[in-house]
DNA sequence: ATGAAAGCGCTAACAG
DNA sequence: CTGTTAGCGCTTTCAT
């Protein structure tokens, strides 16, 4: 299929293209002539060349969400919730992804080249080189995960300090007293705030011994290959806290590997409260980051940004909330913790406690 | 930041804009007009303008994967094998997800404006209206998944008939004999094509009694409650076979509701053999579409197909393979299907067994 | 209401 | 090797 232009379109119909172009766009244009161009470009089957038009407009209706890590169901939250947003605002979301193939900084410098009207971004490590391009983008940015409080962009993120908080106070309520971290990458972004995020929150609480260790990435695989080290270790801890729900998974497995039950020998915990925390066995007890709501904010952030470039900068915190479930509950004798219980009266897959 | 253009560029550096041009995109300049330029246009953070070079070229570089379903993992896989093929041949990947929010044929017709030089669909439903729009739309398209076979598009193909087999006479082989198919939606692609293959392989085992029911849509959540209905029912199948890995999960999370072991009591058994098949427990027997060589394959007849328009449409299927993991085994007594089975001397998270 | 013409930022002939 | 010029397809003054 050969394209074709307004010009066949004008032609056809009769008309200079000027005219038809205001027909196209629903300007000034007599009925007689809407009406000749609409049939023309409907029989000639004709589209306007995007690019075209955003280099006429300046704009492309376009905006881009990239992200580090897809293989991570948070971040198809966040997305959904993104696009929820602007898409309600006439704008198409496009997801760029940012992985080991293509550098976080390439993907940066080529989406500022003016494919799309602004971005998300939602990378795994800030460094400096990132920050130097981000600062002189001509295309808006927020970016969702932690930034440097220092710098002018639009910032979304979560509370790590008191999602870990959650995590250890609930664990030492429930009796817990040796906790090993298995963070992922603790040069990545949520690796460093979760990490001192741990040790604030296991500061408060001297009855505790706390160790950590780290996982190769934020996956399944990773965490069970940490937490098979940990457990293989010479200290055995009564409870793993993941840094995140994939982390959590592996870990569950790795304690089953070794004969350990959940939460009988060891508790798990995981962050981010991934529909997966849900459907493992035992469930897994986690932290709502607020996926949704960060997406949500974010894109709400973006809209704005776009409508007012002068605006200054603001940054968005997104409080956390605990989710308890059965991997975490307390060693005493629990029939809840029983991955064989009965639910017939349910109808949820997650049959979880709220708190926090 | 204000977009700074190729001829700011060229009077900074003391050149024509054509000379500029062609120092920045390493055609014939002498080594000082090569320097003069690239100082400029490092000083003034020059990015060349997508769109007008898009326009000028005819070429945006860039590529699309639409997905009706992102929170299947198997699309996510399937996209990282398109980006794998497709980056490696200069091409930025992006995807597009055409979910409720914008149907179908909404993001084929927009993305036919010219923002991406080739696409890749993996369409839910290919409707009459979806085919008419492929048939004229001015770039290049595969599409990942089943299309009637009169038409003149590349297209990728799993072979759901062999798999469904695969599935059933691994049941039958286990000694099932009550066996009931929890489809997707069966107006769906995959949704009819996995019913018939269904019907088919029961065909071919007369001791197999063989019911269907339909989940709401391809999720954990949808074959939950698909299930919960089966199993409340009047006939209580000894196996569940279920359309996709999502369904099958939420097939073992409603057998463990009414307190029936898997596969003691009933077999469970999913298809894309997705990561989480090897997660849950007891693990999932899937069938393997080859999601990864689908999108590999995809990618490169979407790359052939840009480089000669003119080539005949390929049809490309992928053989399946059955995986067995730990729900589908016999009904006899065997300590492999404890999800508390020992597994030290494993390092690997999914102990399975190939087959088929 | 309509047409002629300019021009978005860039690349590619074409002359020199 | 370089500069001048045309033009990608479209929208938008500016006249009429």
């Amino acid at each position: 299929m050969a394209r074709v232009t307004i010009t066949q379109v004008a032609a056809h119909a009769g008309v200079s293209v000027a005219s038809a172009s205001r027909a196209l766009n629903g300007l000034i244009a007599s009925p007689q002539t809407v009406a000749k161009v609409q049939h023309a470009a409907e029989e000639l089957g004709y589209v306007a060349d995007a690019t075209a038009q955003s280099l006429k407009r300046g704009r492309t209706n376009q905006l881009v969400y990239a992200v580090a890590d897809i293989g991570n169901p948070v971040y198809v939250e966040m997305m959904t919730a993104v696009e929820r947003v602007v898409s309600a605002s006439g704008y198409r979301l496009v997801l760029s992804s940012m992985g080991t193939l293509s550098s976080s900084v390439d993907v940066v410098r080529d989406l500022s080249r003016g494919y799309v009207d602004g971005m998300i971004l939602s990378p795994l490590r800030v460094t400096d080189e990132l920050l130097a391009v981000l600062a002189k983008t001509p295309v808006p940015v927020v970016v969702l995960g932690h930034l440097p409080d220092s710098q002018s962009i639009d910032n979304v993120r979560a509370d790590s300090r008191t999602a870990m908080r959650l995590v250890v106070d609930h664990l030492a309520a429930e009796g817990r007293r040796d906790v090993t971290f298995v963070n992922g990458p603790s040069d990545t972004t949520p690796g460093a705030f979760r990490r001192d995020g741990f040790a604030a929150a296991v500061a408060a609480h001297p009855e505790i011994l706390a160790r950590s260790v780290e996982a190769e990435d934020f996956t399944i695989g990773a965490g069970y290959a940490a937490a098979r080290r940990v457990l293989s270790g010479e200290f055995r801890p009564d409870a793993i806290v993941a840094a995140n729900d994939l982390i959590g998974i592996g870990v569950i497995r790795a304690a089953e590997d070794f004969g350990l039950s959940v939460p009988g020998d060891i508790a798990v915990t995981g962050i981010d409260n991934t529909e997966l925390a849900g459907v493992v066995r035992p469930g897994l007890t986690s932290v709502d980051l607020g996926a949704d709501e960060r997406g949500r904010a974010a894109a709400e952030l973006l809209l704005q940004r776009i409508t007012d470039p002068a605006r200054p900068a603001h940054t968005i915190a997104v409080a956390p909330s605990l989710v308890v479930r059965g991997s975490s509950l307390a060693r005493r004798p629990d029939p809840a913790s029983s991955p064989t219980r009965d639910h017939t009266e349910h109808t949820d897959l997650n049959e979880e406690r709220e708190a926090g």
